[in-house]
DNA sequence: ATTATCTATAGATCTATAGATAATGC
DNA sequence: ATTATCTATAGATCTATAGATAATGC
């Protein structure tokens, strides 16, 4: 996998428009889906022809995927739920990340989009949207198991149930929030829920 | 709207075969979204001409608001929260739900799906999918809110805030059973989200 | 030499319409 | 007469490849 280091490098200038593609492809998926994306208006958007898209990236399936592990990269380094000291400190590194996200609404849709559609098995996201899941539940889950260990929540506590439905409820709100964004405060309503959850596994 | 009375009969011969593309309609969007759906392999796989298809519903845009009355129709029938009399019976209906759910993936999936794509304003079942929304937000809502008022549950308590979470953690958890069936009990999450809630809300 | 870019095009779709023919039910 | 169905086709996509030309950097 490797998602840091690209082999090749090329010149600056490719450099330069594989960012440009990449950032306009993003757009592009976000509004239509994979399968409603089009490689010409990607290239159209990112000014070259459709041809010069596909010398960057040699197949519409290795443009998303080159999107969705970009995205990774950048993301996974804005949240660490390794390195928090307490459950409550995890739970509330998941509320910033909601906050966060109310303003990127391109970005949650991409997710949101993506994610919904790769819940067929022969997408072309399947198997990043699984893995995603997983590790973002093994994340929650061991945070939340810490905090039982060192008697902050209440033991009988089950870790990986709770991460299921934090992770859940964050993707549900997004949901309903870019369908209509007017009557859902998502981060509102997620400290809600992030709240009465303290509340009950204090012991 | 009047769902339930069609304007046009036609022959039973006909009638019973756009009930047969209802079907495998309603397949081939689970399966593959609306963008991804084709009209040449739902006709095939109602054993008729793609032109034979269009007779019965004149374009693939009212095809999928068809399959989706359709279901609602179907689905409406099988829970109701406004005879309801308690917030927790009202919350064990929703149970019911996930738990019936859990037996029929390919409907889950039609409409993890379509709510998916549908984010974006230009699908056509954005609007479809935004007034299921506000129905079912509405009947929760007012089922907690007849709760709070009866003294059942805590005064104070938002029912709108909890309509959302519900509904975002059925949701979302519909998402992740759909990816990683094995991994996902999403009937016994839920109950256990439902339980913690009933207990904090009793006054 | 490698990289970046283009035009042209193959080959496979797709949705929707036109217009003909057959079956159905009053 | 209405409904159901078909073949044929227009016209618009779509992805990916072949092959040529220009720019870049060692």
């Amino acid at each position: 996998m490797r998602a840091g280091a690209d082999r090749r490098r090329g010149y600056p200038a490719g450099e330069a428009r594989r960012e440009r593609i990449l950032a306009v492809a993003l757009q592009e998926f976000a509004e239509n889906g994979y399968r409603g994306a089009s490689l010409a208006r990607i290239a159209e958007r990112a000014e070259l022809s459709q041809a010069g898209l596909l010398h960057h990236f040699r197949s519409k399936e290795h443009l998303l995927t080159a999107v969705l592990d970009h995205r990774d990269e950048l993301d996974l380094r804005r949240y660490d739920l390794g390195g928090v000291r307490t459950g409550a400190d995890a739970l509330g590194v998941l509320v910033d990340v909601v906050e966060h996200n109310s303003r990127v609404p391109g970005l949650v849709q991409l997710f949101t989009v993506i994610t919904g559609e790769a819940v067929t098995a022969d997408h072309p996201g399947h198997d990043w949207a699984r893995r995603r899941y997983r590790r973002l539940r093994g994340e929650v889950t061991r945070a939340l198991g810490r905090a039982v260990e060192s008697g902050e929540f209440r033991a009988g506590t089950d870790p990986e149930a709770h991460a299921d439905r934090l992770i859940a409820m964050m993707d549900g709100l997004q949901n309903q929030w870019l369908l209509d964004p007017d009557r859902v405060d998502m981060a509102a309503v997620f400290r809600g829920y992030v709240d009465d959850l303290v509340a009950l596994l204090r012991p």
